[in-house]
DNA sequence: TCGTGATCATAT
DNA sequence: ATATGATCACGA
């Protein structure tokens, strides 16, 4: 496959995510001289790494932001016909041990979405993910509302897990922020503890941003580019 | 129909 | 197992 070269500030990384917009998937694909698979079931991050690859993001599994020199995040984001989001956002594993000491602050929730490098990306299932299309990029950052929402549901999941409330979690919680399983299946374990303080293994968890808070991002965006349709 | 809980691929 | 990238799929 091609390889990108990290973009060398901002302004070139939106330009770089501006001329796929209005593009399918395959087209970005033979450009990276990648091949596009039928669907997304055994590959569900395939599209994510799309994009990394093409944006010339540092790849591989390495901590906290995809263009750290540039302090962005890159999420793709699947949306249907209205442009509304189909998924929730995955952000980052929720700690569940080795806790204290960590605050809003500090959090790799708040780090991770200081700033994020937003792709809306067709993802209705009717559509073939080849012929998929690309959106405007939207690079955002949480407004002071947006963040202290953000803050008070990290607050509350985060209260319930050094308590060892962690099996009384459920995705319901959170107004934008929920917390739930995130592994490769019901079998991966991770140490965290119970009301007793006692240590037991749990499924791991992670912080998911829910779908009514990204549409809003999206929704925004609109607003600024069309002030005057801002019915 | 849709959200919650479950799951898939890959690198380290 | 943990981190990255996420979407799948079934029960309510």
């Amino acid at each position: 496959m091609n390889i990108q070269s990290p973009p060398k500030n901002e302004l070139e990384l939106m330009q770089r995510a501006r001329l796929i917009a209005g593009y399918n998937l395959s087209d970005v694909a033979n450009r990276m001289s990648l091949t596009v698979p039928q669907n997304l079931q055994k590959q569900k991050g395939w599209v994510g790494m799309l994009l990394e690859c093409y944006l010339g993001a540092n790849a591989g599994s390495k901590a906290e932001q995809d263009f750290a020199h540039l302090g962005i995040e890159l999420k793709t984001l699947p949306v249907n016909r209205y442009g509304y989001p189909l998924e929730t956002t995955f952000v980052s594993v929720a700690p569940l041990v080795a806790n204290h000491g960590i605050t809003w602050e500090t959090s790799h929730v708040k780090n991770k979405l200081s700033k994020v490098l937003w792709i809306p990306v067709e993802g209705e299932r009717a559509i073939p993910l080849a012929l998929r299309r690309i959106g405007m990029p939207i690079l955002w950052q949480p407004t002071a509302k947006q963040e202290l929402q953000l803050k008070n549901d990290w607050q509350e999941l985060m209260d319930m897990i050094v308590l060892g409330k962690i099996e009384r979690i459920t995705a319901r919680q959170g107004q934008y922020l929920q917390i739930r399983p995130k592994a490769a299946n019901g079998k991966a374990l991770t140490p965290a503890y119970n009301e007793n303080g006692e240590l037991i293994m749990t499924r791991p968890r992670g912080f998911y941003l829910k779908k009514p808070f990204t549409a809003q991002i999206l929704s925004d965006f609109l607003v600024q580019i069309h002030p005057q349709q801002s019915f």
